[in-house]
DNA sequence: CTATACTGGACTATATTAGTCCTATACAGA
DNA sequence: TCTGTATAGGACTAATATAGTCCAGTATAG
């Protein structure tokens, strides 16, 4: 099971695309389909659902694409997947949807909740700069290093 | 998208029941699938996965059924939800397959694997054990809390 | 104008997960 | 030794989720 889905990779990898662009001209989704390896036509949908959660602006026309909507230290994994994939949940009782009639009883709801909350901090805890600049902070020491334990 | 997937939670339920009988007869999957509303031919099939992966301990015939192969203690969250659904990963690139040729250039990597093993050290440190006594532990002084970040 | 680029609904294809069916085997107890 | 109860497991179908495509529409720079 993956947690993260291919078009949220692919989105994921947009993304970074951008970031490293931020400042620049607009960049078009051919351009990105491009360099990224995604089919042009489930690049579009996923720019769409990227522009749609804000964290994108799109520009019509010759010259137009997509940018950033905010500098890239602005923007956090956890959004990123959100746009693509909708919140991820450890199991469906957590959505509060009363799929299943023991939520309160339930010994492994209580567990699961703050885990599922420990993921979304973390995630979010990710920036998009983060993963731009990742080597320097692999190879280099590593600072902000998190842990769930 | 939900990390731990139905049938890991039936599986989960039925865990949580042979340790409530533990040290006891062995439990048929007849009374699991009745207790914990799961359809007898799919409950046949957990148990069985459960088994080969040697959770679980089974006995045929007249007043067979299945026991704990261990003490609650001994038994932890991830093994459960390996046994059911295997090895949960962030995304395809994690599981080593090459699936994608940029492994060793991609940025998100780094930061995802560092999260997965995160994920999976915590899902080891819960055990049956604490998901059977979880009231106690919740409503009174929490002991062992764990924090990601 | 026109070529380029995004928008978005509808649709198809593929993959994954859930669930069922059926036959075989083990064994306790009458 | 027979019978009823229980697990074992392969093969299959159904349901659902995800990925991917198609196409008609709108905006806009030049």
């Amino acid at each position: 099971m993956d947690i993260i889905r291919r078009n949220t990779d692919y989105a994921l990898r947009a993304m970074v695309n951008l970031a490293v662009h931020y400042g620049g001209d607009p960049v078009s989704t051919r351009d990105i389909s491009q360099s990224e390896d995604i089919s042009y036509q489930l690049a579009c949908k996923l720019m769409q659902k990227l522009n749609n959660a804000g964290l994108v602006k799109s520009s019509m026309g010759p010259n137009g694409g997509f940018v950033l909507s905010r500098t890239p230290i602005k923007i956090n994994l956890a959004e990123i997947i959100d746009a693509i994939q909708g919140p991820l949940s450890l199991s469906r009782c957590l959505l509060g949807e009363n799929v299943c009639q023991r939520q309160s009883s339930c010994p492994i709801t209580v567990k699961l909740t703050e885990l599922q909350k420990n993921i979304g901090d973390y995630l979010q805890s990710i920036t998009l700069d983060e993963l731009l600049h990742h080597q320097g902070v692999t190879k280099g020491k590593v600072k902000n290093k998190r842990r769930i334990k």
